[in-house]
DNA sequence: CCCCTATCGTTCGTATCCTAACGATCTATG
DNA sequence: CATAGATCGTTAGGATACGAACGATAGGGG
């Protein structure tokens, strides 16, 4: 929601708490359930602005043109649903970049054989050579990223973050 | 990077690893890193889809425009450069943002009285209503998001992101 | 007092991404 | 077989956000 939350400085972090109480006027409110989720945020646009703006862009790719070569590298073949799926992005979106990368000669769409209403995408040769070189770019600042933190923090950290994934997601599928 | 790194099945993850490791040949990886990683940016983006679709729907607010009256809620009036610094979005955007609020009366500009180049912004009697009736309906999803943690651990997780997000902004800066 | 530089908010062009509507294709049912 | 319903990828339109360029304003140095 705010810096002030993601800030480094336990301090700042009590006054903005201090603050938030002030303006509810004795209201209950959970503060540390609303520090997670800002920081989840917070952390999400730097990490991603970062990336696109070093290894990405000296590459040339978006984050969801890098994401999907990635997937297919790492899983080979796939009808463009199930990239929909493992991306997390919608099938409109997905045309669109694939569409992009295909005009690059990084991907190859063909129709399913057995079913005319799929299609199906896969690495050109030039595409498996272009995410061979950018992945371990990628991973190395990734691990700078989360170089502050131990093997085992880094671990908790995703696992905590699988927990809140998977607890939004039952609320949306199950409206309750 | 893909939905089943954020698997909330165990051997799933432990296979993507596997699968990972053999289209790398044996060149080293940080798998914990990666991990960490993609989950942010998952649960970043599985929260606020949420978030936007439930909550802020009802009040017909996006995510920018609520993080921006939330901002001057808790403190008060503000120039716009302090706004963008808090909610992280660039000026441009924030003009954007601040004419739709000032068009729906929620908020109102002036221009500073001893520096002509600065607009300062506050809530109007209606952008305060509608903050006050929004805030709590969004703590408690962001409390049904962090459920299934303890408070220690939705603590502990946002620490760890602090961390991630002040050692981004840190290679941001210094560039190295 | 007058430029030179810096800073602020706005504008404009562009990129990304989502939703809804659509046509093509497959499948189940009778 | 024929047809109704479901599913897939594409398209079109709109919302959001960024970065660069710009005009207005402020403050320091000569």
């Amino acid at each position: 929601m705010s810096r002030r939350l993601s800030s480094s400085k336990p301090a700042e972090i009590s006054q903005a708490e201090a603050d938030i109480r002030e303006q509810l006027e004795g209201q209950p409110f959970d503060f540390s359930a609303m520090a997670a989720v800002s920081n989840i945020y917070r952390a999400a646009t730097t990490v991603r602005s970062h990336m696109e703006s070093t290894v990405l862009a000296e590459h040339d790719l978006s984050w969801a043109a890098f994401t999907v070569l990635w997937v297919l590298w790492i899983w080979g073949e796939q009808e463009t649903r199930h990239i929909a799926q493992e991306t997390g992005s919608t099938k409109g979106t997905l045309t669109g970049v694939l569409k992009t990368l295909e005009q690059r000669n990084l991907v190859k769409r063909t129709t399913h054989p057995k079913d005319r209403r799929l299609v199906l995408v896969k690495l050109t040769a030039q595409g498996t050579k272009v995410i061979k070189s950018t992945f371990p770019e990628f991973n190395a600042h990734e691990r700078l990223a989360t170089s502050t933190l131990t093997k085992a923090e880094q671990e908790q950290l995703a696992t905590l973050l699988r927990k809140v994934t998977q607890r939004v997601s039952d609320l949306d599928a199950h409206g309750d």
